[in-house]
DNA sequence: AAAACGACCTGGCCGC
DNA sequence: TGCGGCCAGGTCGTTT
């Protein structure tokens, strides 16, 4: 579900409302959302009272929880998880795997599929460190991508999709920022001209951006973390959108399976 | 090393 | 109403 606007605006919230408060107690951990670190639940429940939260950190599509002792709690969503702050009466929805408690409210992570996980990263160990780059970061440069799609005959799509290389983008914002680049989906990687990875870093930009400004693309189960879909379904231009007209030039819009995955592309407008 | 593919899960939707 | 089949915003491990 959550591509990085997604995690970017539940970051957000949580910094609203989440950081500086203390965990009073930790009212359920399932075992089998901790894939990460070497941390079992059990450790987890035992450390988390009385830490206080000390920043919210963003890389990709995960989410870390700073606490004051320097170590990190991991979050990733998967494709179906939510992370919400909401008062502590508020009834569990099923499928909740973890429930902080704090003064009056909780910080409760549910997942239907189960896809998410939760890890324990102790003081010195850096966030996201087998990530790529931060699309909206300096290190996203024509140069650096030049470089990771040299040899590559992998489809585009598959080397967007790889958090390896740029950290953050999934299907809805690969194929967003393919259309806008005007870049098919299934050209090879080494095949892009380097004009062609200037536009491309341009268009996961602005995608990217806009996206945050709409506080995300809900489509069936995406909502920030006071509980409120986004808004930016209505701005998309292909996903979601095959057999539809193009915006931009008219011609029905292409849908093809790309690297596993369903993509949505215009055959006239992208080349 | 890199590419392709199945596995991991549940729920929602569609057609019969 | 019920059931099977198919699909889903992501990652990971195995095979080729």
């Amino acid at each position: 579900m959550p591509e990085l606007p997604e995690v970017e605006t539940i970051r957000f919230y949580l910094t609203e409302t989440v950081l500086g408060q203390r965990v009073n107690t930790v009212k359920h951990l399932d075992q089998r959302m901790v894939k990460t670190g070497s941390a079992s639940a059990e450790e987890i429940t035992r450390r988390l009272p009385g830490r206080m939260v000390k920043s919210i950190k963003r890389r990709g599509k995960f989410l870390f929880l700073e606490w004051d002792t320097q170590d990190h709690l991991l979050v990733h969503l998967g494709m179906s998880g939510r992370l919400i702050w909401i008062p502590e009466s508020a009834p569990w929805v099923t499928h909740t795997h973890m429930v902080l408690g704090f003064r009056d409210f909780d910080l409760r992570l549910s997942d239907p599929r189960r896809f998410g996980r939760i890890g324990w990263l102790p003081a010195g160990e850096e966030p996201g460190a087998q990530l790529g780059v931060e699309p909206l970061g300096r290190r996203l440069t024509r140069q650096f991508l030049a470089q990771k799609l040299k040899g590559r005959s992998a489809p585009i799509k598959a080397l967007l999709l790889d958090q390896r290389i740029i950290a953050g983008l999934g299907n809805i914002y690969v194929d967003e920022s393919l259309f806008q680049a005007r870049i098919r989906p299934d050209r090879p990687g080494s095949s892009l001209t380097p004009a062609e990875i200037t536009r491309m870093i341009r268009a996961i930009r602005a995608v990217l951006k806009q996206a945050i400004m709409h506080r995300g693309t809900t489509f069936s189960d995406y909502v920030d973390a006071l509980g409120h879909p986004g808004e930016n379904q209505a701005y998309l231009w292909v996903y979601g959108r095959s057999g539809q007209e193009c915006r931009r030039c008219g011609h029905l819009l292409a849908q093809q399976v790309i690297a596993g995955r369903t993509s949505h592309f215009c055959g006239h407008c992208q080349s």
